[in-house]
DNA sequence: ATTTAATCTGACACCGGTGTCATAATTAGC
DNA sequence: GCTAATTATGACACCGGTGTCAGATTAAAT
């Protein structure tokens, strides 16, 4: 197969290899006549432009990298297909970036991957997205980002918010719609700012029905199966046995209801559980999970949409968008029956 | 920040820029004396080459492409590290490409996604690695490629293998040795070839007991937990219902758990049940399951290197390396009780 | 001390595009 | 119909590296 360069299309056409450059890149000052003429060649040849050269001589890589440490495979393939969507819609590659927080010194590792992949642009994932140290070293390199889900807001970014706060509270609520008063929570991450935002949802809910926070109640869990089984026996075997468990995330739910099923407990009859993020276990368990859906790779899309919009556009433009979550019954909850 | 290019390192030097070029890539011909002062040049300015630069000088772009079609978001991020690390290792970027095997002309979609990305190769995972359109499609194009778990061997190519056959045969014997004698079987999705290896397995062992095959005992899935919770509703709702089931993966497994749940059967005390892959759901549901642990990270790993090391020789040489399955035994199988 | 061979080194073109600017071809204005 | 303004086009340098080849330097051989 001959290789096709945009001076084989300007042999081809007979014109000069600037004006395919101006006919590939829509540029004004090109006759109708001309215009047709190379497009035609392009056909003919099968030309595609090499993106390489193309990269070198902008100095951009059109490269954009997706930063994440989440254990959770099905958040991260959820984020990496909305990222990747709005890549191919821009033409831009995906450079997938997993990475351990607490492991080799992040901003070092940052620093290679950006210096070495030339990256055009960077999102930032939880718990990536409130990484004050990260985001202040992107913004002195003068690195453009965006933020997937982060809490605190700086203003001075793209920043694609959930609102885990009010979907919390919503979940919450259902259980006390349901009769619950004594709902144990069981923690995320302490380094995922959602953690906080969803504690937070289940305070409020509390709250407004007058009922005091228990200590007892509240279990400190990391999003993982493990911790979720940890904080579950140490609630579930507690003397006042709460009738609910709101967990932080669906792996710790379905930690929860393993150690029910081992300790004989009858879910939802006997104990009802929420989980958060309507990971696929939610619905690969039995009962079925109660959760909040969120629009994972919605706000990823638009996350790097804007990214790549505003690595284009000549005036940066910052902005916040929040997306809303769903709450999804299922069989893990029910009225509560004293 | 200053940008630093060759031609600064070659000024600060005091050298041209071949000679920078030559200590960059390590080539002979160069004087100590010549390439310690190169080198220390490159410290003092912190000189990272540009890989696009590089890459066009090369006509390469130094990008691994990562094709996949699998439900299971475990296999795919497990596919992703180890190719990741496989990349980085050797200093290329991974391109990930998801993509449906019945959706747009699969040919026509690679095609586009070679022009346009200019891959240096392609690693192949289930269901592609046995796609004979696409494998000759990349022999016809000339593009280096890489099979990760393949059943057809081609010997023209990189395979690395795993024995699935080996791996059913060897659970399916434990069930044997339970005591089961009754055992049902649920394929997986057709276009994968793993599907027949594990059926094989299976076939084989109960032919060694000289149990005859039932047919109302092998249902069709698709690797689905849809699938396997229809397949599982067939096998157990049927008069002669088996002591045991074997699921072609883990997904499908659960779903017979969830399926068996609804029926008031306990398990493992009333159905044994028996899962592939390992995947985190095994070890998520209660009672865990028995499964087979395949070592995806190190295959693909493997994979990748072999195929980057292919691509810079000069002498091609294509390999097959088989990889060993684990058995992993939790508590969905027990002793058949009649 | 020369010749010969081996080892270094740099000038220069090139990879495949894009930006700048000068010039050629139109079109508009009167 | 002639000049001025506008639009269309191409020559050329450049992005940051690498390959080729010739020339300079050093080491080995006689």
């Amino acid at each position: 197969m001959e290789k096709v360069t945009i001076n084989s299309v300007a042999k081809h056409a007979g014109v000069s290899k600037k004006t395919v450059s101006r006919v590939l890149n829509n540029e004004p000052n090109v006759s109708d006549a001309t215009r047709e003429k190379v497009q035609q060649a392009f056909k003919e040849l099968n030309y595609r432009p090499n993106p390489i050269a193309r990269g070198l001589a902008h100095n951009r890589s059109f490269i954009i990298g997706c930063l994440y440490d989440n254990p959770s495979k099905s958040y991260i393939t959820r984020v990496q297909s909305g990222a990747l969507e709005a890549c191919q819609e821009r033409n831009y590659n995906l450079l997938i970036h997993p990475c351990e927080l607490r492991g080799e010194p992040l901003i070092d590792n940052i620093e290679t991957l950006i210096s070495t992949s030339r990256l055009d642009g960077l999102v930032l994932t939880p718990p990536f997205s409130d990484n004050k140290e990260l985001v202040d070293y992107l913004k002195f390199r003068n690195v453009p980002y965006a933020r997937v889900a982060p809490v605190t807001l700086d203003d001075e970014s793209i920043s694609i918010k959930s609102n885990d706060t009010q979907a919390a509270y919503d979940i919450t609520k259902l259980l006390l719609s349901l009769g619950h008063k004594e709902i144990a929570f069981i923690k995320g991450h302490p380094d995922h700012s959602a953690t906080e935002a969803r504690f937070d949802g289940y305070v409020k809910a509390l709250g407004e029905e007058g009922i005091a926070l228990k200590t007892e109640f509240v279990a400190e869990g990391n999003f993982s199966y493990h911790s979720g089984e940890d904080s579950a026996r140490k609630i579930l075997e507690s003397a006042a046995r709460p009738s609910a468990v709101f967990a932080s995330n669906d792996y710790m739910a379905a930690a929860v209801l393993k150690v029910a099923s081992q300790m004989s407990l009858k879910v939802p009859d006997e104990l009802s559980i929420v989980g958060f993020d309507n990971a696929p276990i939610a619905r690969h368990i039995w009962p079925g999970l109660t959760t909040i859906a969120q629009p994972v790779e919605d706000m990823t899309f638009r996350a790097v949409t804007l990214l790549i919009d505003s690595i284009n556009a000549t005036e940066i433009e910052n902005m916040v968008e929040i997306f809303a979550g769903k709450l999804i019954e299922r069989q893990s909850t029910a009225q509560f029956s004293h």
